[in-house]
DNA sequence: TGAAATGTTGGGGCG
DNA sequence: ACGCCCCAACATTTC
């Protein structure tokens, strides 16, 4: 009788170029899969609410595809460091495979899981798969990390990741003796009371085979088009993989593969240069995770001390109609209220949005960390940290203090003719294509179509965030 | 992966 | 025809 081998799912939902699942897959006997809801004990931070509705779909879609290969999953809730031990020790396996999570907190419980395997003489293997280059992997001629995105970028764009490996084939046989197994709902990840959910659901399809249709929808409209579509909110010109990718339901080398060979499918040179628009978007994500790498504590400490001085504002009021999309600014509020809405928010948007928070409001990007981390399905530790510093201007490689997005210009150049707005906020729907990014001049209370007036004047805004940053800036 | 302020230029109206 | 002014269009610099 060939042994169990058990692989503990972790951010690698995925059956298709799934390095972990593929070792285990090379012995013959029936392959256990094991998800833990993480209580990491070295992460003090709860997974999101929206990220958590991901989840669960996630993990539901995950059981039946690995069914499906006569893998059963095995869920629980727990501490990681515990739990894996003593399931492998239950299973009797000699290996336990898992695939990298590049954080510091979960890097810290890879290893502690290891040493608590290797107490009982069991092994982890651990594998590569959820970045298209790990952290400390693309350095310059001295082997130092990269400051700069671009150059980072260069050096990223020359080394194309390993071809995907496939789908495993059907074991054809199962584990004997599971138990202990908690249903899904026990989890709970979901919503209730109320149940919020509704957008989400009408907008995602959560786990592998989402994923895969994701990818497709976008590999079919890329048509030479990305490079200018991907800016426009109305349109779905981006790849809208993010969550997927977030929780590994679809591998980044795929994506990089798939998306690449569907551009020289086409054998169109403009599309061809073009590809390298949205593959550059894959390699934030390394870059980010690379930063998280170095800065640890990068989801709450400025990479850049002299913010440790910046004077925020607290401002609770304005804080709340900006998360509620209040604050009279179109753009910005039809952003909001898409992420609400949906879980998600366009790029672009983001942008906009964020840098309305940190300069408009001077309120400290930690409010919209914290508040992107609950409300996005795509939440991540380190793409959320990096690129909330990169907006503030205390990041690396940041955004310079003085690029102030122009929240009316944003719309009217991006949204030129208004639909996004119309789309999220029907309070305006009935103005032109011209005004409809125009707010109304602040003062106190509603305008007649129940639209807030601006809650800060873009010009005396302006001036405000030069000021406080110029200060910043001059403190070494 | 900006925007605003400031500087320069060149064509047309007009005395 | 010529010089002058105006100002849009574009370029540069500054925040």
């Amino acid at each position: 009788m060939t042994k169990t081998a058990l692989v503990w799912f972790r951010r690698d939902l995925r059956t298709t170029d799934q390095p972990a699942l593929s070792a285990a897959a090379k012995a013959t006997g029936p392959i256990l899969a094991l998800y833990i809801l993480d209580d990491n004990p070295f992460s003090k931070r709860k997974r999101g609410a929206a990220s958590r509705w991901w989840l669960h779909h996630s993990l539901e879609s995950l059981r039946t595809d690995l069914m499906a290969l006569d893998i059963p999953l095995l869920l629980l809730r727990g501490d990681a460091t515990a739990v894996v031990p003593e399931i492998a020790a239950k299973s009797n396996v000699d290996t336990v495979y898992c695939s990298h999570v590049h954080e510091p907190s979960e890097r810290q419980l890879e290893i502690e899981v290891a040493s608590g395997l290797a107490a009982a003489g069991r092994k982890l293997s651990c594998h590569e798969g959820g970045l298209i280059h790990p952290p400390g992997n693309v350095t310059n001629k001295e082997g130092q990390p990269y400051r700069v995105f671009t150059p980072y970028w260069k050096t990223w764009y020359n080394v194309p990741p390993p071809r995907p490996i496939g789908k495993i084939a059907r074991r054809g046989v199962r584990p004997v003796g599971i138990s202990k197994n908690i249903s899904l709902q026990d989890l709970s990840l979901l919503p209730k009371h109320p149940d919020w959910s509704v957008g989400l659901r009408r907008t995602w399809q959560p786990g592998e085979l989402g994923a895969e249709a994701q990818l497709t929808r976008f590999n079919k409209g890329i048509g030479g088009s990305y490079e200018c579509t991907r800016d426009l909110p109305a349109t779905t010109g981006t790849s809208r993989l993010s969550a997927h990718l977030h929780f590994g339901e679809i591998s980044p080398a795929r994506v990089w593969h798939s998306v690449k060979a569907s551009t020289e499918a086409n054998k169109n040179s403009e599309v061809l240069g073009d590809i390298s628009k949205f593959l550059r978007q894959l390699c934030w994500r390394d870059f980010n995770h690379d930063l998280l790498a170095r800065y640890p504590n990068m989801e709450r400490r400025n990479i850049d001390a002299r913010f440790d001085k910046f004077s925020w504002r607290t401002d609770d009021k304005q804080l709340i109609a900006w998360q509620q999309g209040r604050t009279g600014y179109p753009i910005v509020d039809a952003g909001m209220r898409e992420l609400w809405a949906t879980g998600w928010m366009h790029n672009r948007v983001r942008m906009i949005a964020a840098s309305f928070l940190t300069k408009h409001l001077l309120i400290n990007w930690h409010a919209g960390e914290e508040w992107f981390w609950d409300t996005l399905v795509d939440a991540d530790i380190a793409n959320n940290g990096a690129n909330w510093q990169w907006i503030a201007g205390s990041g690396m490689d940041a955004a310079p203090y003085f690029r102030i997005f122009n929240p009316i210009l944003q719309g009217q150049r991006f949204d030129p003719a208004g639909d996004y707005v119309r789309k999220w906020v029907p309070e305006r729907a009935n103005y032109s294509a011209k005004q409809i990014h125009i707010p109304s001049p602040p003062k106190e209370g509603l305008f007649a179509d129940g639209y807030p007036s601006a809650i800060v004047d873009h010009k005396a805004a302006r001036q405000r965030a030069l000021e406080a940053y110029r200060a910043t800036k001059s403190k070494n």
